[in-house]
DNA sequence: GAATTTG
DNA sequence: CAAATTCAACGCGAC
DNA sequence: GTCGCG
């Protein structure tokens, strides 16, 4: 049953709109007299409110196309709360932030003639009548449908009915025919004399997806939007796209920016993320499934949900338990200088060298730096991450005063935290050549060995330098990334370690 | 951002 | 219909 | 057991 008209009063401030404030009327009027109006409201979504007058007041349904003379053509009829009998010659503008803001006309208006006891059949949930208005006439069914909608909304169908007013919707339109207010002639709505003028569309399609709210700033220290960052990740997509094909993803999103809400999304099983690739429940039977990005179709698809940053798997979805790289994340004491963070990577990577092991640099796109070690997919997670774990260990007890293979920010005071956790089974790392979201938008760029020396800090690329630097490189900053390295019983002796099991 | 619930 | 609410990970090590 | 971390 519809909310009364305490409810229409309740949601507008009478001080600030024009429309007119609701009461019933008293005197009860001749059955065969009832008003009916179609006012057409250019709204968030613009749509057709169907108005019968009932009982003092007017029923209202919401009917998002407007009424159809095609009676093949089902109209949803959404009911809302009952309007004042004085809101039927209402069209104007309803200000913007009050309830139902934009421009009301009012498109048709005249005599409904119920063919049975208006009461009785409102309340049985069919209401058969005829119109006599300067648009609609003949008879017509409004018949209450038992779904439910949002809420508490009663979900109403308007059907014309097979008579001489009666037209194949492939014939004739009448919304489309007659946009015009029957009071001033004035159109609203994209039957605007100007349709919509020369204001960029909110929305653009980017590789098959649609993107909304494409001029949104994400990020206010580069003003970069969010169609800008789309077509940043497409951009540099071929250059991306492996090192997240073929293993699992997770996503940091920050739909309304970097300065709003940012949350992880490991799975999308709720919620479709255009063209993902939903992983098999049995990679981690105890988990909602895992996704995967593997196209730009699904990439966009990505950001268009408000995803800044992609994080990656150690290990690809085919072999999912035995990684095929290991990470040692160095995160400095943010007080330390950029050079003992230099210094710490080339110690690092000597040690690595002295053990066998071939490691490729990335800035982080934060304060430090990763050094990736691809592996052979031999060793299983715990074996793995204990052998990070020994480097870390070996790394801290040759040179204290500059490394920790211990976490918190006190055991870090003035020294580099060797993060192995990276390399834990479920956990992620942030991809090569992803956005970080943070004021400026970094990304995370692989660099050579050579280009070490002269980086000059974690957040040496943006989006807005990155292009410049890929267009001027001579080969792949990671050439040899691909082969593939298997941990020796010499390495662990080297390390003081021994392999767990 | 999208789905769901509330008014 | 419009507005408000809800949800979108997880395990590890430090203490 | 809780907390912080990424
Ligand atoms: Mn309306
Ligand atoms: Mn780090």
């Amino acid at each position: 049953m519809a909310k009364p008209l305490s409810e229409y009063n309740r949601k507008r401030d009478f001080k600030i709109t024009a429309e007119p404030s609701g009461a019933a009327s008293g005197a009860q009027r001749n059955a065969s007299a009832l008003t009916f109006v179609i006012q057409k409201h250019d709204a968030r979504n613009l749509h057709y409110d169907l108005r019968l007058e009932l009982d003092g007041v007017l029923k209202s349904w919401a009917v998002p196309k407007g009424p159809s003379l095609d009676p093949s053509q089902k109209r949803l009829a959404v009911q809302v709360e009952d309007h004042p009998l004085s809101y039927g010659s209402f069209e104007g503008s309803i200000p913007a932030g009050q309830y139902g803001a934009g421009d009301v006309i009012v498109w048709d208006r005249g005599i409904w003639h119920p063919h049975d006891d208006p009461q009785t059949a409102y309340a049985a949930g069919k209401l058969e009548f005829t119109l006599a208005g300067e648009k609609l006439s003949g008879d017509w069914v409004l018949v209450r449908t038992h779904l439910k909608g949002s809420g508490d909304k009663e979900r109403w169908l308007l059907i014309k009915e097979n008579d001489r007013h009666a037209r194949p919707a492939s014939d004739y339109d009448i919304t489309e025919a007659q946009p015009q207010s029957v009071l001033s002639g004035a159109c609203v709505g994209n039957a605007r004399p100007t349709p919509a003028p020369q204001k960029t569309a909110a929305s653009v399609t980017l590789a098959g997806v649609q993107i909304t709210h494409a001029e949104r700033v994400i990020d206010l220290a580069s003003g970069t939007r969010k169609l800008q960052l789309a077509q940043f990740y497409q951009s540099i997509s071929e250059w991306l796209l492996p090192f997240l094909r073929h293993r699992p993803v997770s996503l940091l999103r920050a739909p309304e920016g970097i300065d709003g809400e940012q949350f992880f999304q490991k799975h999308s099983e709720h919620l479709a993320i255009p063209h993902i690739k939903q992983l098999d429940q049995r990679l981690d039977p105890d988990h909602a499934r895992l996704m995967q990005i593997d196209s730009l179709a699904a990439l966009i698809g990505a950001v268009q949900m408000g995803t800044v940053e992609l994080h990656t798997w150690g290990a690809t979805s085919d072999k999912i338990e035995t990684p095929d790289l290991f990470v040692l994340d160095l995160d400095p004491d943010p007080a330390l200088p950029w050079k003992a963070m230099l210094e710490a990577a080339q110690l690092t990577l000597s040690v690595l060298d002295e053990l066998g092991l071939q490691a490729f640099v990335k800035t982080s796109g934060g304060k430090g730096l990763h050094l990736m070690i691809p592996l052979a997919r031999r060793d299983d997670w715990a074996t793995v991450k204990a052998f990070a774990k020994a480097i870390a260990q070996f790394m801290t007890q040759r040179l204290p005063e500059r490394f920790t293979a211990t976490s918190g920010p006190k055991n870090r005071q003035g020294k580099i935290f060797i993060d192995y956790l990276r390399n834990a089974r479920g956990a992620s790392t942030v991809a090569a050549y992803s956005v970080r979201a943070r004021p400026g938008l970094p990304v995370s760029v692989p660099v050579s060995r050579e280009e070490l020396k002269g980086l000059r800090g974690a957040q040496q690329w943006t989006v807005a330098n990155l292009q410049q630097r890929l267009q001027g490189l001579k080969g792949d900053p990671w050439a040899g990334y691909a082969n593939r390295q298997r941990l020796s019983k010499q390495m662990w002796d080297t390390l003081g370690a021994t392999q767990p099991q």
